[in-house]
DNA sequence: CGAGCTGTTGACGATTTTCAAATTTAGTGG
DNA sequence: CCACTAAATTTGAAAATCGTCAACAGCTCG
C-alpha cells in the first residue's frame, strides 16, 4: 500500500476552523505517513495545519541521539500558530501516526486574522491552551516520578480526546508506542515498560493493540495529581466571551 | 525599613511598552517585596505588568510541597499577556527578589491592542518567546542531567540578561537562591550545592554573592547543549518585519 | 517467511533523593 | 555596632529511583 490505511473507531467530525466554514479560507486536505514530518527545524513553514485525524508531536534531538517529545497534536489542533508572522519552527514536528489534516496557507491565515476577529480569537486561545499544556508539563517532568508523569499524561490524553469528542466512557485510542511514551515522559522505554506494568498491575488501566482503557479514574486522577483547570482555557475563554 | 531596597547595579534603562511611550496607554509604577505575589493561580488578574527591575517566577506548587517554577520574568517582560481576554491566572507569580514594575489595566491594554497593531505583535511576540523557553526547558527537565540542567539555565539567564542590555562581558546578577534553582531545574537543593561546586571547581562558573561569573563559555555551552536559536524569537521577528 | 519494530525481562550501575546536622551568611532590632 | 534570629549553604551516609546493557519473545508487514 502506498498509504497507511487511516481508519478511525468511531464517525467522529472534528472542529472547524471558525473562519473556514463561514468565510471560505481556502484549505486543502492531504495525508502524512508515520514518521514524516509536518515541519522540520530552522525552517520557515508557509503553511498551517489542522490535524483531522492521527496524531503528531512536537520535538527536540539532541545529537547525543536523546529525543524529548515537546507537544502533542491531536485530532482539531492547530499546527501550529507560533509560525505566524514569518516565524522560524525552532523545533520539528513529525507524524506519529498515519495523519489526515487540512493545509491552509499562512499568508492566507494571517491576512485572514487580520481583519477576522473570531480567527484571532481562535489562534490567540490555541496558543494559550498548547502554553498552559507545556507549563503543567513543566511540573510534570522536573517534579514527578516515573508512574505520576504516565498517570499524568494518561488523564490528560484522555481528557482532551474526551472534550473533543473522540473518548468514550472510559477508554480512547493510544497510538503512541512506549518508546514515544519515555520520550513524552523524559524517561526511557525500559522504565515506560515496568512502570505501565506496575499500573496494570494496580488495576489503573488497560493498555494493548493501541487503545487505552482506564480503569480507575479517581485513583489515577490522585497519583497523577491531575487537575484540569489547565485544560478548560479553550472552552473557559468561550463561555466569558458569552457572558461578557 | 518598610520597603526593601532596589538597587540596581548599573544604571540601566528598560525597554518600554511599544505603545507607552507614544500613545500614552495608562500605567502605574509600583513596587513589590521578596515573596509577594503578583498573581494567584485562579484569579482572574485585572492587570499587566511590566517588570522594570528584579525577578518573578511563574510556579504550581503541589499539595505535598513540591514546588516547580515554570517561568520567569526578567526586567523588560511581560507578566503576563496570557491574562488578557479575560483568563484566570492558572499558576501563580511570586516575586523572587524585590520588584519594581509597571501596571496596565488588562482592559486598557485589550482596547488598545485592538487598534494598535505595534502593540499587538509585541503581546505575540512576548507570547511566542515564552513558549519557546518553555519548549526549550522540557528538553532540559526531561533528557539532562543535573550539571547539564544548571548549565543550561545559566546559559540561558545570562544571554537573556545580555540581550536585555543587563549583563557585562562575563558576569551578570544572579539573585536567585540554591532553593530557587532547586525549583527551577526540577532537582533537590542539595543536589543543586553539589553540582554547583562541581562546576565552580571545574572553572565553569563563580558563584557568590546573588552574582555570577561565567569563565569558560564554550565549555558552558556545550556542556549544557544550549543553543541560543529558541531565544531569538523576540529579534528575529522584527528584522522580519523590517525586510518585509 | 524473514526483517524490523515493539514489548518484555534480568542483572547491574549511575544518578539523585532523603534525612539529619553543622556552618556560614544575611537580616532585624536594640 | 553588636547580638540575635532566620535564611541559605554545606557536608556525610544511606536509600530510592531510574538508566544501561543485553537478550529474547511477539507481532506486523511486505
Amino acid at each position: 500500500m502506498l498509504q497507511d490505511a487511516i481508519q478511525p473507531r468511531e464517525s467522529w467530525a472534528p472542529p472547524v476552523l471558525p473562519s473556514a466554514g463561514t468565510d471560505h479560507l481556502p484549505s486543502t486536505a492531504f495525508t502524512l505517513r508515520h514518521h514524516q514530518h509536518l515541519a522540520r527545524s530552522g525552517e520557515r513553514p508557509d503553511h498551517l495545519h489542522q490535524i483531522l485525524q492521527g496524531w503528531a508531536g512536537r520535538y527536540r534531538l539532541l545529537s547525543d541521539g536523546r529525543r524529548q517529545i515537546t507537544g502533542l497534536y491531536l485530532p482539531g489542533d492547530l499546527c501550529d500558530p507560533c509560525w505566524l508572522d514569518g516565524g522560524r519552527a525552532v523545533q520539528s514536528v513529525v507524524a506519529l501516526t498515519p495523519i489526515q489534516a487540512s493545509r491552509t496557507s499562512r499568508r492566507e491565515m494571517e491576512s485572514q486574522a487580520a481583519n477576522d476577529v473570531a480567527l484571532m480569537k481562535f489562534l490567540w486561545r490555541q496558543t494559550q491552551f498548547t502554553q498552559q499544556i507545556q507549563a503543567e508539563w513543566l511540573v510534570n517532568l522536573g517534579r514527578k516520578n516515573a508512574i505520576e508523569r504516565l498517570s499524568h499524561l494518561l488523564c490528560e490524553l484522555y481528557t482532551r480526546l474526551s472534550s473533543a469528542g473522540a473518548a468514550d466512557q472510559k477508554s480512547c485510542d493510544m497510538p503512541l508506542t512506549q518508546l514515544d511514551l519515555a520520550d513524552l515522559a523524559g524517561l526511557t522505554p525500559v522504565h515506560v515498560n515496568r512502570t505501565l506494568q506496575e499500573m496494570r498491575s494496580m488495576q489503573l488501566i488497560e493498555l494493548q493493540s493501541r487503545r487505552l482503557t482506564i480503569m480507575d479514574w479517581e485513583s489515577l486522577r490522585r497519583i497523577a495529581w491531575f487537575d484540569p483547570a489547565y485544560l478548560a482555557v479553550r472552552s473557559a475563554r468561550d463561555s466569558f466571551q458569552a457572558a461578557a
